[in-house]
DNA sequence: TGGTTAATTGCGATATTTCGCAACTACATT
DNA sequence: AATGTAGTTGCGAAATATCGCAATTAACCA
């Protein structure tokens, strides 16, 4: 293996990290599990959209590792794993808030172009 | 707009900026943009790919606010537009440093069934 | 004006992601 | 064993992202 290849795997197995988020679903889900650990039908019931679609997510979620599963009896709960994701997740919503407020100025003074 | 559409519309928009993160050319830019701004030329002897490459990463990291600009003479230079960004990729490299070492664990302790 | 370098754009083929729906598995209760 | 509830899986169609290559634009200089 090259340098030159280890540091593209980084970057990819990096970028899978952050695919994670790229999913308005999975935010809203991550989100939902900040108060502490729900079902997947809890979720369903919170975010009105199809159970398996739900779980599809849930499940992705759990491979790359960003929750844990419990099953109890019938019902399975899921939590978050690292406490550093959610941080991410709050830095990259403050990133938001900040562009759209760019954007509103940059919308404000001219309507599009980028050099003179 | 009802209020869940609101909702959902900010899920969205915050997973489009992550969607920014979840590519390894454009991670690989941001990086190498830490150190101070640079051309589109630069980054391609950098990185080794086609210049209209990373012409299109840049446009794209442009468009999402995640860098600025500026032409002198011939050359257009990149940079950094939010230092926030720079952190949450840090958090996010950390999660995958600790998920690999986690799956490494869980690898070590047995091969893959997650419920008994 | 013609030539040269820097950078972007357009387009198309390929790969990946998303998500609905039917079928299925797992556990509990009677 | 049969039924009900919770949850997952498989599959396929539609949408989206990736990326190479040719063509184009922008600026500079002789």
């Amino acid at each position: 293996m090259t340098k030159t290849q280890t540091r593209r795997l980084i970057y990819t197995m990096h970028a899978q990290v952050c695919s994670v988020l790229s999913n308005a679903k999975r935010l809203e889900i991550i989100d939902r599990l900040r108060s502490g650990e729900k079902t997947a039908g809890d979720l369903t019931r919170e975010m009105e959209i199809p159970k398996p679609n739900v779980s599809q997510q849930l499940t992705i979620l759990r491979e790359k590792g960003i929750l844990v599963s419990r099953r109890e009896g019938q019902h399975i709960y899921y939590r978050l794993s690292f406490p550093k994701m959610l941080k991410a997740y709050d830095l990259l919503r403050q990133v938001l808030i900040e562009r759209l407020r760019e954007q509103g100025n940059v919308a404000a003074r001219i309507g599009g172009k980028i050099h003179a």
